[in-house]
DNA sequence: GTCTGAAGGG
């Protein structure tokens, strides 16, 4: 990296300054003046081309200050090969197109060849200045290239380029990402005045390095909040799993009297799809449609998001169909919706529906489509797409795709066709993969196929407990007490914590949550009254606990009282005394629900004659009158 | 002739 520390004299790349005809110059002068209006007007790719065309035919393709404007527009649109293609017939690019070209290429994502672009600039004695300096340091910041980071902070050190604002601000960012918090520090501390937008970054640093209580220190000290930082607030904690807390902070946010954008209500939306809180999710809807916030293809697909993971279907399907623009990320999320919720038929024709619409499938569409078929039984057409999908979209299958093929197989009994599809996977099968067709081994009692698996899962080193909850659990279905055991020392033994089940329920805009045998909430007393009016009303429908799904080594009427306060029934029984009769249940839990449960919860709709509607870790079970949508398969 | 921090889905 010698060539950092050796750049050459500034060359002269101004423009050619050949015309001594000062009518000539003058119209030159307002050809350009129109072109680069025109060219800044331009709001997608699509209206370059004729632009470009027209600065060709009037010979004006070496004009400097419009090639940059025509390279500042290719990359504002994301057209980053045209850009290539006009910077490579450049014969003396200067630093103003490099600039152009490597803020192109970050934003499409490609931070690699956008640092190589500037060691290329480097290479041919262009000299930088702190605008170039700005964008590959934001390419070396998001690319996480820190020892580049740190040459070209060294460089323009010497050359005189980082006490610029702007250029400190991406140090900031370049060190906070890449965890060196001091450096990120000191630089901040060089900065004349602490403003809002380094104290962003440096939030957005912390939490990205999951150090929540620093970035809310950071936060503490800002002294004039705006709509960002409040949303980076918003955002660190939704992706720090405190959903809770976001909700609160994005009330504060309203009582102080700051203004949510875009970027705010998908942040929200989001915690408000993960809690399965859909009365503050339509909450926010109406605060969309009151501040005139635009339903932009980001914001559509957080509220359908929403609405599909609180499991009110039909509310996504309106938002879908209210939008202007589509995109494929908008489709995705209905297709998703329409998968989790068990609408295959739907899933499919929405599908359907995008090829239609000419919306290229991505690979998120194959993994709703495949889920889709899974649940509705259709094993061929799934098999089907799975290979139009590699030839007429050219998407290769991930492993989240196979994953689907052994969904699909497994819970249409073909167990055996399943192992050997796994056998022959292009990819190194992983412990969800081998989960799911351990799942398939115990619903369709291939007990022999089951232990081969469970085998492979135990020697298989992954850190799941949802894993070895699976093994256990399988080994107790067929009988082999012992090993399933041995299973559960192995986790205590290895220390791993197993994730406690846990259940909430949104009664009047408050998420209420349960834990197994929770005596916390203020109205334990007439929740557990009704709990055992439930089990009471459960016997004369001649119901009886299927007690082998619970494992441990307890008596059998222990076992039936462990199972009788797992919390997705304390937050029904919470439901059923404080909300309306007949009035839908909407349950959300962090695991997998048991068999037991499930059945029991069945009857429970049939006896109260409520609609529950529960989300578990994978897929929704509508349960009505007697039955769940999940076909009793999950 | 250029440079503002935050962004969905499995």
């Amino acid at each position: 990296m010698s060539c950092f520390m050796q750049v050459a004299a500034p060359p002269s790349h101004l423009p050619p300054n050949s015309s001594s005809n000062s009518n000539h110059h003058n119209s030159k002068s307002q050809y350009r003046k129109h072109t680069i209006s025109l060219l800044q007007k331009c709001r997608n790719a699509n209206q370059i081309a004729p632009i470009h065309a027209n600065v060709v035919k009037n010979g004006q393709e070496h004009d400097y200050f419009i090639v940059f404007e025509l390279l500042r527009v290719c990359s504002k649109c994301d057209a980053i090969d045209y850009a290539l293609k006009i910077f490579q017939k450049i014969q003396d690019p200067n630093v103003y197109h490099y600039t152009a070209l490597i803020d192109g290429l970050v934003l499409s994502g490609s931070y690699y060849h956008g640092i190589r672009m500037y060691v290329h600039m480097i290479g041919n004695f262009v000299y930088p200045d702190n605008f170039v300096i700005n964008s590959v340091l934001k390419a070396c910041g998001l690319e996480l290239d820190l020892r580049m980071g740190e040459q070209i902070h060294a460089q323009g050190l010497k050359l005189g380029l980082c006490s610029n604002r702007q250029v400190k601000l991406k140090l900031i960012e370049l060190y906070g990402k890449s965890g060196e918090f001091e450096d990120m520090k000191r630089m901040f501390d060089e900065m004349p005045e602490r403003d809002v937008v380094a104290m962003t970054v440096m939030m957005s640093s912390y939490f990205e390095h999951e150090l929540a209580e620093r970035a809310c220190g950071i936060f503490d000290l800002v002294k004039a909040k705006d709509t960002v930082c409040w949303t980076a607030m918003i955002d660190g904690l939704v992706r720090n799993g405190e959903m809770s807390k976001a909700l609160e902070y994005f009330r504060q946010m309203q009582r102080e009297g700051v203004r949510a954008n875009e970027f705010t209500i998908v942040c929200v939306l989001s915690a408000c799809a993960q809690l399965g809180a859909l009365e503050l999710g339509k909450w926010v809807h109406s605060y969309v449609e009151k501040y005139d916030i635009e339903v932009n293809h980001f914001v559509g697909s957080a509220l359908i998001n929403m609405y599909s993971r609180c499991g009110s279907i039909e509310e996504a399907g309106e938002v879908f169909e209210g939008m202007k623009e589509r995109e494929a990320s908008t489709y995705n999320s209905m297709i998703v919706g329409f998968a989790l919720n068990g609408k295959s038929t739907q899933a499919l024709e929405m599908f359907q529906r995008m090829i239609n619409d000419g919306t290229k499938p991505t690979n998120i569409t194959f993994v709703g489509v495949l889920n889709a078929c899974s649940h509705g039984g259709l094993v061929d057409f799934g098999f089907e797409i799975f290979e139009r999908m590699q030839i007429d979209y050219s998407v290769e299958p991930q492993i989240e795709h196979y994953g689907c093929i052994v969904d699909l197989l497994g819970r249409a009994g073909q167990v055996e066709e399943a192992y050997k599809f796994i056998q022959n996977m292009k990819l190194t099968p992983d412990h969800i993969i081998w989960g799911s067709l351990l799942s398939a081994c115990k619903v369709h009692e291939n007990y022999v196929l089951g232990e081969q698996v469970a085998k492979i899962l135990l020697n298989h080193d992954c850190s799941d407990t949802g894993t070895y909850v699976l093994i256990s659990n399988f080994y107790s279905s067929c009988g082999k007490w012992k090993e399933a055991l041995l299973v559960r020392a192995k986790v205590k033994e290895s220390g791993i914590q197993k994730e406690p089940g846990c259940s909430s329920i949104e009664v009047g805009n408050e998420i209420h949550e349960f834990l197994l045998g929770d005596i916390r909430h203020p109205q334990k007393k007439a929740i557990y009254r009704k709990l055992e009016e439930m089990n009471q009303k459960l016997r004369l429908e001649g119901y009886y606990p299927q007690v082998d799904v619970v494992s441990q080594d307890l008596k059998d009427q222990e076992k039936e009282q462990a199972l009788a306060i797992h919390s997705e029934r304390l937050a029904i029984c919470y439901g059923l005394i404080s909300t309306e009769p007949r009035s839908t249940l909407r349950i959300v839990k962090n695991l997998r629900v048991c068999d037991d449960c499930h059945t029991t919860i069945k009857l429970m709709s049939k006896i109260t004659q409520r609609k529950i509607i529960m989300r578990d870790r994978n897929r929704f079970h509508h349960f009505e009158n007697g039955s769940c949508s999940c076909g009793d398969y999950w």
